[in-house]
DNA sequence: GCCAAAAGATTAAACGATTAAGCTTTATCA
DNA sequence: TGATAAAGCTTAATCGTTTAATCTTTTGGC
């Protein structure tokens, strides 16, 4: 890789010359512009980003930090915001912790000791973000707000709501949650966006906890099995296949004989039979905006921090049945 | 974040000395190497690796270029790689070139420019290794062969022998190919494995070419309906998948009326129903072994290079039947 | 023709680390 | 005792940039 200086020799002029023309600042002839211009060309000149770094304190790059790239909704998530910071030439940084907070904290450390300007963060779980503070640079962080941090997430709450609409716009009247960790934020939206459009016209048959998995528990299975509800709102698309195939191994039909909502839209919604009926997540406008969020905040380290909510909407597939009468 | 300086004035020495205690080099004093220790912990300090990284010329990060996460092939490797590399306390930069030349062009560049030791790579086409030379750091191919560079991959050749014999000793008799991309190197190797062991034992009753994807053209629809084969080895899981899904559709049961066999074993294999008979590559090795092909690499420049080809294994589910009689 | 200002270039310091070389001080040994 | 070596520390150069400060030359105005 050729430097300043080998644009300097090759020119003749010192470096300082060199670095003005290339970052079109102080005051450089024309003659001399139009020889170092092409003296840059000829070497296949690429600025050493981590000399800029040293000296300016940017380092045109951002990490991504994930809880689990093996979950379908990150990859997507991922894709985008590599892609959005490579068109204003970030590099990024991956980080993904597998669930494990310890693993995320020194993949954060890491990201720290390489200065990445900013951080665009999933947290494993809600208490760990109080390590936010001591790396001491920007954050996004996705999914999961938290008080004085920019965050950028779907508006859950209608993601519920418009299942809860569509369950009683399709004749359901007894219905069935298998709702996320209670924990976690994201989750427990879903949960309540769907129980406050609910109340008074469906009625909650039953309501069970499961992990952000396709395999269920077994109190899932048998409310599933229950018969107690003709529809079952579940917490995302992950959860939502896995009822799927416990219903369909168990002989009970979808959605002849009970109808599934799921969440998120994974592109797998679309490939399991029948095609999964769900509130989309705009992941790719997640990534970008996250990107943009962060990308302000440097501009402008003063920026108040805000929660960015982007809408969801439901998608219209194949395992929800129309109902005449109530179960 | 506090710098060797900080620590230097702390204990009242110079950052030399400070930076041989820290490196355990040159020699100092068991009194002074306990201060500055101490010091390091008390104002947390932590390496700035730009800085290193200019001056020693190894930046503790290496690239990761694939060529689309979306494919659920890659969030698995992508994920192994960061974990063996952040075990190593290795930065991992990421580029998704989303299967576009230009983007994956520019992403190297992003990578070459910050300097990373070296790159792991899944280039979007056979071609385009050309790019690699003028980047002048180590290289490790994943997946895709090329004359001097050192690759890791599985065992095509071998998965496709495996399908074959599987089908052999499932009764089957005339067997249809859903190949991938003939101008890769990964899926005509697959062809070629099942070929070679079907040779004298199973009549090819068709072989169509298709994307790696779950959109499947005419020419595969027409082919799997004609009834010609009672089995057919899909070049890849997404392939299998489409083609199970259209099937299922048309109402053609599988595996009752055509067995399927996919090739990758990603994670939907064992969601999609019937569950996919299939050929398991061991992703997260695949990932382990090209960062430490890596990593032999860059304390050993002169290695020769190699290929690291592991071994797959059938993964018997639910899309193939056993045939008593013949088509 | 002279002075001030602008234009065009250079010098040198700085970012945070590593490390060869040099300088003291103390220890070793004939 | 005096030369030599070893131990313990500092100085200073270096990596590739950026940029304030400085210097020299040209230009323009009166």
């Amino acid at each position: 890789m050729s430097t300043l200086k080998d644009i300097a020799k090759e020119v003749g002029v010192s470096v300082a010359t060199v670095s003005y023309v290339l970052n079109n600042s102080g005051s450089v002839g024309e003659d001399v512009k139009k020889q170092v211009l092409a003296a840059a060309k000829r070497l296949d000149y690429r600025p050493n980003r981590r000399a800029q770094a040293m000296r300016t304190g940017v380092s045109q790059s951002i990490g991504l930090v994930l809880p689990d790239l093996t979950n379908p909704f990150f990859p997507e998530l991922a894709q985008s915001v590599e892609n959005e910071a490579r068109k204003r030439g970030l590099a990024v940084v991956l980080v993904d912790s597998q669930n494990n907070a310890d693993a995320e904290t020194q993949g954060l450390a890491i990201l720290q000791q390489h200065g990445v300007d900013g951080i665009i963060w999933c947290p494993v779980d809600d208490q760990v973000i109080q390590k936010a503070t001591p790396l001491n640079c920007p954050i996004v962080l996705i999914d999961r707000p938290s008080q004085g941090f920019d965050v950028v997430h779907s508006n859950y709450r209608l993601g519920g709501a418009l299942a809860a609409e569509h369950a009683i716009a399709q004749g359901h009247t007894h219905v069935g949650i298998l709702c996320g960790p209670r924990n976690i934020d994201s989750a427990e939206q879903r949960r309540m966006g769907f129980c406050e459009r609910a109340a008074g016209k469906l009625t909650i048959a039953w309501e069970i906890e499961v992990p952000y998995a396709t395999s269920l528990n077994n109190d899932a299975f048998s409310a599933l099995s229950s018969g107690k509800a003709s529809l079952v709102f579940a917490a995302d698309d992950l959860i939502a296949i896995g009822a799927i195939n416990y219903l369909n191994d168990k002989g009970i039909k979808v959605p002849d004989d009970i109808s599934i909502i799921g969440f998120d839209n994974i592109p797998w919604a679309e490939l399991v039979r029948p095609k999964l009926t769900t509130i989309s997540q705009p992941i790719t406008d997640i990534g970008r905006a996250s990107v943009d969020v962060l990308l302000q905040k440097l501009q402008n380290p003063a920026k108040v921090a805000c929660a960015i909510v982007l809408d969801v909407k439901l998608i219209e597939r194949d395992s929800v049945a129309h109902r005449r009468t109530t179960v």
